[in-house]
DNA sequence: TCATAAATTGAACGTCCATTCAATATTATA
DNA sequence: TATAATATTGAATGGACGTTCAATTTATGA
């Protein structure tokens, strides 16, 4: 049988919940709405989720685990061949990818939370560090990094990508978004090369 | 007599608006328990701002305007004198200052808005534009940055600040606050310094 | 097969919601 | 002061909300 029908159903209302908040935004997304569009019955869901709090926590979880999903393949490379460039890792983050796998619209929903629930920052923060170490065992790999403080670096790198994030999700236009973008790069293109260099 | 009623009332009801979102979130904040709040009934409150969703639109509009109030002493001090040191300016950028005038939590969960709304998108950009051109106004007054690209200096110094500011959000450990903030304002002087030894 | 547990249903609940409206009070204007 | 505009009230609306519950169907395991 594999999985249990239980575990299956939780995934389908939290995945349900997560596509209709992408279109009408979270806080418009009742637990009847979630229920009509899979077609089952509100208490159905209450019955997986008791309260609407709990079901908001296991959508942040859910998202938390898709930020991990955007890593996989470059973490998959890094076990295989115990190395993958910076560059190339650099420039995964700040592809299109991401809209693929987790809407931004939602995502800030649900970092809004974080001032007002502990529970939530929590795990949001454990998340971000986790990120973090990822970043720095590939530069930890690459030889022109040797000896580097790799963990200031993989910081400064990140608070580009997020910063960047935030803002190029504020144009349209995607003359102005690339743009933007390749100023970001590299910037953080600079970063890398600036600690390369110290090295010679 | 000034000001008319009507705009006072707005007034009142906006900051009321914004104060309980500030406590119980935006999502929570009804037009009724704004109108209990400032002991007035919910159709008045309708009778100034028709729909929830220009009231909404209206505090984005009083939030934006919190930011840029943020940044009017040092716009001053760019009037007064003509010059205003990039340090200073950024050390202010970092501080906690900004928390007494604005609640991170209410303006986070405003900007989730912009995902699915092209005029509050347009506002949030218009004004983070403008804040850049405030950025670049004091750069092009130091002498050690004439003929520096002060544009390109002045959006990498933001997305540092506006990532940092996502980042940070995330620790409640002073201690741990306090090592972050170091980290980024380093890479900011870092980047002022870059531009400032090419010049020599 | 039978008993037990899990999954599912549908109806009902009180509450709060945004919004409407007609009536009244206050203020401004002529 | 008379009139018109503005400000304010309070009651009412229907609908959506989260949640509860008892009843029923389906699957599981002895």
């Amino acid at each position: 049988m594999g999985i249990k029908i239980s575990e299956s159903r939780k995934r389908e209302i939290i995945q349900g919940f997560y596509q209709l908040s992408k279109v009408n935004g979270l806080e418009n997304t009742s637990i009847a709405k979630i229920g009509k569009h899979l077609g089952m019955p509100p208490s159905l869901v209450m019955h997986y989720f008791p309260t609407r709090e709990i079901l908001i926590s296991n959508l942040i979880s859910y998202i938390l685990q898709q930020m991990l999903l955007i890593y996989q393949p470059m973490l998959k490379e890094l076990e295989i061949q115990n190395y993958a460039d910076p560059h190339t890792f650099v420039n995964r983050l700040f592809s299109r990818d991401w809209n693929l796998l987790l809407d931004d619209g939602v995502f800030y929903s649900c970092y809004s939370l974080i001032f007002r629930n502990k529970r939530i920052k929590d795990e949001y923060r454990v998340l971000h560090e986790k990120l973090r170490e990822y970043l720095k065992d590939i530069l930890d790999r690459d030889e022109n990094l040797i000896g580097k403080d790799t963990e200031l670096l993989s910081e400064q790198i990140f608070v580009v990508v997020e910063g960047a994030y935030y803002y190029l999700s504020m144009f349209d236009d995607p003359e102005a978004y690339e743009q933007k973008v390749t100023i970001f790069k590299n910037q953080v293109y600079d970063l890398l090369r600036k600690y390369e260099v110290q090295h010679l």
